[in-house]
RNA sequence: GGCUCCGUAGUUCAAUGGAUAGAACGAUCGCCUCCUAAGCGAUAGAUACAGGUUCGACUCCUGUCGGGGCUACCA
């Protein structure tokens, strides 16, 4: 059920009956006291059309109650402040939602996401959670609206930086247990890259070697490749993302497009030699002086650049996947990059117009003073490390809430609340802010956080326990009666509402503040709704109700890629 | 310099141009004879500054102050 489209969809045919064309603006209503919903397009239609906004509203919803459709899904409209239209749900409309089903889209689409990419130089630090973690959540979510969904994870398996580990693997006699800690390891060729100039010499005609292909350097790459990329597919494994293998599609699967891109550009007319370098230079780029900054896709020593990779990544996207949409969820630090490059595609032909590309940055990961970590001299937190934090808090505060508890019990629910813990703490907020890494923030355990969600969870399905019934058995559409039952059923209803928003929009913090809010509407619930010592109508009723909560809670979790227990 | 993002309670975060700016943590005070107190209730506390647009501005525009980031051969 979708009610913001059918809301909308009332109000906004009222309005062309009127001949007001204006959107109608519908929202969850902000207060109570003011309904369930309300639509806060009357203003400025009125306002277009020079007429009083609260005669309109009168108007508008005069019209609204002769139409059977909308009366039958609303039980109250009113007019409010200044031409606000405050509208009540009917419980009768509001039942048939305690189902919880996932509506499919009526307009399936197939939809690259491309998401993680590790640079593969290195070890996974926290500065990789958020790309990650929100790139599968939202790309659950788009595969349970039936989207086809091609996950792409652009890892970073190429570029001169590997020419500067390469030498470093030789000249340390190709010991291959030194990768067992990828960080160390890359520390110690950056320095030697940094200090010694015949080492840095070596590193660039390493780079060129691997680039044309010569066996033993492709050989010794592989190597280190296979080995960096088992450190992410464990941390994948630990985290529960969704990524395999078969979704790598790094930089160097492109080696071979590259030149192709190259003379496209050259035959679309937008190749320009300049200082020695091919560029593209599109208007769009112009300065106040009118300069434009170039976008370089081969340098002057014939090499290829990250903007030429990811011009042919967007014309494999187009072409070979036939993408409909490609979402990028990278690092704010690139717009620029992506704007150019977006743009470049398209002024080439590289992407239809129809094809939506959409980078979906994230902002920076900030120290507790505020200020930037630098990657570059230490100061970084391996990904591993955290998580292995996460679950030793949460085992010890489970040992202390339950000390009876044994030990594969114990380590399963530290798991699942430490990993929880962990994901929506960056779940929860809006993915384009800076982000401020905090031990205690990250791993805490009260307030709006996941496992207060996954205790509201466990407490359901304690009553459903002890209700000794079984839940299937229960009417899946039960009249909510009593205010705490209507506001919690009417926010079950919604639940399709903030998937569509998701996957249009790509922030899954939305859907973490819906389900903080169903969470807490269950509380007050169950504060003030007893369930099992009710009589046999009423029992059942909250019974339905609090198991259609259950599962929302439930499957909304699992798109955020979160999972519950039944005892806490 | 140019472009761009940001500045909201003590702290960490919310708020498609809408009504009285919401939470959480921390603080203070209450609540377990009662379906799990990882909970509930109450109190105090915020839009950097100055203009402007608008019926209505945290949100849009201009300026000031403060802080990030990007900006021709790294990715």
């Amino acid at each position: 059920m979708h009610i913001k489209a059918l809301l909308t969809q009332h109000i906004e045919a009222v309005f062309a009956e009127l001949g007001l064309q204006s959107p109608a603006l519908i929202q969850a209503a902000s207060r109570p006291e003011f309904g369930d919903y309300q639509a806060n397009g009357v203003m400025a239609a009125a306002k277009r059309a020079g007429i009083n906004p609260r005669d309109l509203a009168a108007n508008v919803i005069t019209k609204l109650n002769s139409n059977a459709n909308f009366s039958a899904m609303v039980s109250a409209t009113d007019v409010a402040g200044p031409g606000f239209i405050n509208i009540t749900l009917a419980a009768s409309f509001v039942a048939p939602a305690l189902t919880v089903a996932i509506n499919p889209t009526p307009a399936p689409q197939t939809v690259v996401v491309d998401y993680s990419a590790p640079n593969l130089a290195k070890e996974m630090h926290v500065g990789h959670l958020r790309t990650t973690i929100i790139g599968d959540s939202v790309v659950r979510v788009l595969e349970a609206l039936g989207h086809r969904v091609i996950r792409q994870n652009h890892v970073g398996d190429w570029g001169t930086q590997f020419g500067m580990l390469l030498t470093y693997l030789e000249d340390s006699g190709n010991e291959s247990d030194e990768l067992s800690d990828l960080e160390n390891f890359y520390r110690a060729s950056k320095q030697r890259f940094d200090d010694d100039d015949d080492f840095r010499d070596r590193s660039r005609r390493a780079v060129v070697a691997l680039q044309s292909g010569d066996a033993n350097a492709l050989a010794q790459w592989q190597r280190f490749i296979d080995i960096s990329m088992s450190h992410c597919a464990h941390i994948y494994d630990r985290l529960g993302i969704t990524l395999s293998d078969d979704d790598i599609m790094g930089e160097s699967a492109y080696n071979d497009d590259l030149a192709g891109v190259i003379e496209a550009l050259a035959a679309a007319g937008l190749l320009q030699r300049s200082e020695g370098a091919d560029c593209v230079f599109l208007d769009q780029f112009k300065n106040k002086e009118g300069l434009i900054q170039p976008v370089i896709v081969r340098k002057s020593d014939g090499g290829y650049l990250y903007a030429t990779t990811d011009l042919a990544a967007v014309s494999h996207r187009a072409r070979r996947l036939e993408a409909n949409r490609a979402l990028y969820f990278v690092d704010a630090r690139q717009s620029l990059h992506f704007k150019q490059i977006f743009a470049v595609a398209r002024a080439a032909g590289f992407a239809p117009e129809t094809m939506q590309l959409e980078h979906m940055p994230f902002g920076t990961m900030l120290g507790k003073d505020g200020k930037p970590f630098k990657t570059r001299q230490g100061g970084i937190i391996k990904l591993a490390d955290l998580l292995d934090e996460a679950e030793r808090r949460a085992a010890a505060l489970v040992r202390e809430k339950n000390p009876d508890i044994g030990l594969e019990q114990l380590n399963q629910l530290a798991k699942v609340i430490g990993l929880g813990a962990v994901k929506y703490s960056d779940l929860s907020k809006n993915r384009t802010s800076d982000y401020v890494f905090d031990w205690d923030q990250m791993l805490s355990f009260d307030g709006n956080t996941a496992p207060y969600l996954q205790y509201a969870y466990s407490r359901i399905q304690s009553v459903l326990r002890k209700s000794e019934v079984d839940p299937t058995l229960l009417p899946s559409n039960a009249i909510a009666e009593d205010q705490p039952e209507r506001r919690l059923a009417v926010c079950i209803a919604g639940f399709n509402d903030v998937l569509q928003q998701v996957a249009e929009e790509g922030y899954p913090h939305h859907l973490c503040a819906y389900l903080y809010d169903l969470a807490t509407r269950f509380t007050a619930f169950y504060e003030q709704c007893p369930i099992l010592v009710s009589d046999d109508a009423q029992r059942t009723r909250r019974l339905s109700l609090a198991n259609s909560a259950g599962i929302t809670l439930q499957k909304g979790l699992d798109l955020l890629g979160i999972d519950v227990v039944d005892h806490m």
